[in-house]
RNA sequence: AGGCGCGUAGCUCAGUUGGCUAGAGCACUUCCUUGACGUGGAAGGGGUCAGCGGUUCGAGUCCGCUCGUGCCUACCA
């Protein structure tokens, strides 16, 4: 598109017209018919739908757009998809706000329903309605903010293929979701178990171990006494006093000369009088508390651990809700040797929360007669108050508890090995975070559980038969044909089955559950390439070459997601991994929503313009977190400003040339060679930087190089570029001009998209090759190669450039010394350097006379062979008495 | 407690496999102005490269230790 040269940049103007015809004219939609040797993929990470983006997403996603650019340049057809991810719990909650609905997976869809913002008032009694009418709801909401997603990514210039959309809970991610989890069933690498399971106790669902962090939290020892059957008493120390009714064994080290005689013995809990084993085990530690401990069902880890190689019950006493559930100490697992005691003290913890029950039992245990051994309080001390560290589900607010429930598992600690080596296969950049990813294999304790006890998701596409009482036959569940796909088993019944027997014995009833929203994140590659549905279309986008994120998510998406690929094709689902930094505030703390430390884009779209924001974000390095400074934002709007300006005097001296005559053959002018020269060494480096993911580098080759022809390039030759009396120097002036700006251009398109695109349709749009009909678009020109200007020769001095700018510098500084404008005349300018020196100078005397107004005669060159310590020369500089016309 | 980073000018950061007197931008000081650009140009001040020790002809760069800082993982008796 040609357009006029404005005499002032509006950055405003200038990216709402390029924005337009980019999308208008196609230049970023991927080519189905181009073969994947020629094409580049990314797995664009799918932002979560909820709220607002804010600048650390600009600055992570600008970084992909910056290889995307550079590789379409390169001539690959770029396949640069976007996703939503809707799907979750922030959605859920969100939805469940803002219409005040709720959603009943058991209810019938209803065919006509149509979410409604509602009064504060009706939202007290939230609608229930079905999964179906939730998730279109949810689709309403998310809709609204997609296109406010979207409209930000325009703005900011992601060349994304925008046909390329979807979202992670519609019905083409919901297929290929069941479809894998189908797929992993087939393989036999996935199983449902009935087993004690990390527990979020707010949110009421089972938790997988990337789902789950660490927080420092005040607690403390209770130093509790034990009696011994047959006499004796012992004392242990625990931060979890209210799971002593779970308590199923007390254990001590093998080797700790303190318990030997208690081996083999049992001993007896205070307040509700079980029997359990005192038991050797290496599970304790010696130098922890006394020493001795007690396993409950379940306080922690550690005790699911050690009760897995126990052949002990469960004594489970925390229900889904948090609460302690009733109990019968006249039986097993319970039993207690004096049971009513013993009920009558549970009476009293009976129904509470964690928090409640442990009060009580401190209190309990506080009393005379709390022990079964004397009349002494079990509790034999104040509680010692620590730090340390408890588990949470990461949006949840109350500790994990292990609850025993039904869950469905994907098998990934038996295949450790085998994640590590496909990490090996990808290349990571930085490379050190693939020992994150490496440290979080190994560290893997147990299986990914992928079920969740939640309503808005991905629900597995699997029932269960009920026998003759009811009773759900787990063993032998019915799973979903692939052609299905995607199904309710809430909504939908199993082939074989009708509607009417949903529930009845002897009929069947569908898994309530929903899967992880990572069960689905992790399949994107699959998502975007219409694996299962369209093989020879997955066949060109799998494996893809790119997947950028940020390093948080290691343990979650990239790792999920490298497993999946491994499970379902052996293959890796990438081959590069890119992972950017994080933004942070003054303080250098991490920008995050939750902190409430964030800086919205919008309006730094507005007031720097888009080039300048991604030039903020191009100069940080992969990997490296950066400080929030709008300082970069003034520096790239300046970079901007120059572009335009110098370009503006470029296109003028190539307007009045005549664009027809300008030729490479004509470059035969010293300093123009030695410019090519110095060109060919940028291009071959910001080549070679960007080949190896480093834009930032190259960025800095590119800016360092573009400045220094600005003020050294152009002061020296400007004059020559508009001598009408030297039309061989000037021919040779406007070409190499020609040439160097748009390799200039052309090295910023992928940080720059807007200005280099207007300066681009100026002159180049014309004489660019267009493709496919389409019109020429700087961001489908051929990235600059050395290869252009084989035909111009090396300069005849290889110092000619440095020796024309030391003199340049060295006139400049004796004007400024003496105060005067820099276009003072120079009397006299004596020269002393070796000889090598001196003939490279003087093969470009005539410009430096012009830039320094020193007129021919002036200058006088002496020989000197002796070694310089401030340079090539030893220059003299006299002015002139008085500035001439 | 382990692992991985980081520590260079007042600020934000470069510094490639060890190699001339350690760089850039911003900020600061002084000056220049009208034909690409004051959103510009020129000149200048400012650093025991966290500290200590080692290898080397030579260390910001390699090795060891220490300190500070950040993240990841672990630690729940």
């Amino acid at each position: 598109m040609k357009r006029e040269v404005p005499k002032k940049y509006k950055h405003t103007d200038v990216e709402a017209n390029w924005k337009e015809f980019w999308d208008s004219e196609g230049v970023y939609e991927w080519d189905p018919s181009i073969d994947r040797e020629h094409t580049f993929i990314v797995d664009t990470p799918p932002p979560t739908v909820s709220g607002s983006l804010h600048v650390g997403h600009v600055f992570s996603y600008t970084h992909t757009d910056l290889i995307v650019r550079f590789q379409r340049m390169l001539g690959k057809n770029i396949m640069y998809p976007m996703g939503w991810d809707d799907n979750g719990l922030p959605t859920e909650r969100r939805v469940q706000n803002t219409f005040g609905i709720t959603c009943n997976p058991r209810l019938p869809y209803q065919e006509d329903w149509k979410p409604e913002q509602k009064s504060a008032k009706q939202k007290k009694k939230p609608e229930e309605i079905s999964r179906q009418n939730f998730i279109d709801a949810c689709d309403i909401l998310t809709k609204e903010d997609e296109k406010a997603f979207e409209d930000l990514w325009r703005s900011l210039g992601l060349s994304v293929e925008w046909k390329q959309q979807y979202a992670t809970i519609d019905a083409h991610c919901r297929r290929v979701s069941q479809y894998s989890f189908l797929d992993l069933v087939e393989k036999q690498l996935v199983y449902s178990e009935e087993s004690p399971t990390m527990w979020d106790v707010g949110f009421q669902t089972a938790l997988a171990q990337a789902d789950v962090e660490d927080r420092e939290k005040p607690g403390a020892y209770h130093d509790i006494r034990f009696a011994v059957e047959g006499g004796g008493s012992f004392t242990i120390a625990t931060t979890r006093p209210e799971l002593l009714v779970a308590c199923i064994a007390v254990v001590a080290h093998p080797s700790d000369e303190r318990y030997q005689g208690l081996f083999g013995k049992s001993a007896i809990t205070p307040l509700f009088g079980a029997k359990v084993p005192i038991t050797p085990s290496e599970h304790a530690d010696p130098e922890k508390g006394s020493g001795i401990m007690m396993v409950c069902t379940f306080g922690d880890a550690a005790d699911v651990e050690w009760w897995k190689t126990s052949s002990l019950p469960i004594k489970q006493v925390i229900g889904r809700n948090g609460r302690f559930e009733s109990v019968d100490f006249t039986k097993e697992p319970f039993l207690s040797i004096d049971a009513p005691r013993a009920a009558e003290s549970y009476s009293e913890i009976d129904g509470n929360s964690v928090i409640g029950a442990r009060k009580k039992v401190v209190e309990l245990l506080a009393e005379e007669n709390s022990g079964f051994d004397e009349s002494a309080p079990a509790l034999i001390a104040e509680p010692r108050a620590i730090e340390h560290p408890v588990k949470f589900y990461e949006k949840g607010d109350q500790p994990l508890e292990f609850v025993t429930t039904r869950q469905w598992f994907i098998k990934i600690l038996e295949h450790k090995d085998a994640l590590l080596e496909q990490g090996d296969k990808i290349d990571w950049h930085p490379s050190h975070m693939k020992t994150r990813y490496s440290n979080w294999v190994r560290g893997l304790n147990y299986d990914w559980c992928i079920s969740r006890q939640r309503f808005f998701g991905v629900p597995f596409p699997v029932w269960y038969r009920l026998d003759e009482k009811g009773l759900a036959q787990y063993d032998s569940p019915i799973f979903a044909d692939a052609a299905q796909l995607p199904v309710d088993p809430l909504a939908e019944c199993p082939e074989g089955f009708t509607e009417e027997q949903r529930g009845e014995p002897g009929g069947f009833i569908g898994d309530p559950d929903v899967m992880d929203t990572w069960a689905t994140s992790s399949l994107t590659p699959q998502i975007v390439s219409h694996w299962g549905a369209d093989e020879a279309r997955h066949a060109k986008l799998f494996p893809m070459d790119m997947r950028p994120q940020s390093h948080e998510i290691i343990r979650t998406w990239a790792f999920y997601t490298i497993a999946k690929a491994w499970m379902h094709e052996g293959e890796i689902p990438w081959r590069n991994v890119v992972i950017s930094g994080w933004i942070l505030d003054p303080d250098r703390k991490k920008m995050s929503k939750s902190k409430g430390n964030v800086v919205t884009p919008g309006h730094l779209l507005e007031q720097y313009s888009s080039d300048a924001v991604r030039y903020w974000a191009s100069r940080a390095r992969l990997g490296v977190d950066t400080a929030y400074d709008e300082n970069v934002f003034t520096n790239g709007r300046k970079l901007v400003m120059k572009l335009f300006n110098a370009s503006r005097f470029v296109h003028g001296q190539l307007e009045a040339f005549g664009a027809e005559n300008i030729s490479l053959d004509a470059v035969t002018h010293e300093l123009d060679r030695a410019l090519i020269e110095s060109m060919r060494s940028v291009v071959e480096k910001a080549t070679e930087s960007f080949l190896a993911f480093d834009y930032a580098q190259a960025l800095s080759q590119a800016e360092a190089a573009f400045w220094s022809f600005c003020d050294s390039y152009l002061e020296l030759a400007k004059i020559r570029a508009y001598s009408e009396e030297n039309p061989s120097g000037r021919a040779s002036a406007v070409a190499a001009l020609e040439w160097s700006l748009s390799v200039f251009l052309r090295l910023f398109a992928p940080v720059l998209p807007y200005i280099t695109e207007e300066v681009w349709s100026w002159h180049f749009a014309d004489s660019g090759e267009a493709k496919d009909g389409r019109l020429a678009s700087i961001h489908r020109a051929a990235w600059p190669s050395v290869e252009e200007v084989t035909s111009v020769p090396a300069p005849t001095h290889a110092s000619s450039f440095e020796c024309a700018v030391e003199t340049l510098a060295a006139i400049h500084h004796a004007k400024s010394k003496a105060q005067k404008t820099l276009k003072w005349p120079v009397e006299a300018l004596a020269v002393r350097g070796d000889a090598g020196s001196l003939a490279a100078l003087q093969a470009v005397l005539d410009d430096i006379g012009s830039a320094g107004r020193v007129s021919p005669d002036a200058f006088s060159f002496t020989e000197s062979s002796a070694e310089n310590s401030t340079g090539r020369f030893e220059i003299e500089v006299e002015l002139a008495n008085e500035m001439l016309e």
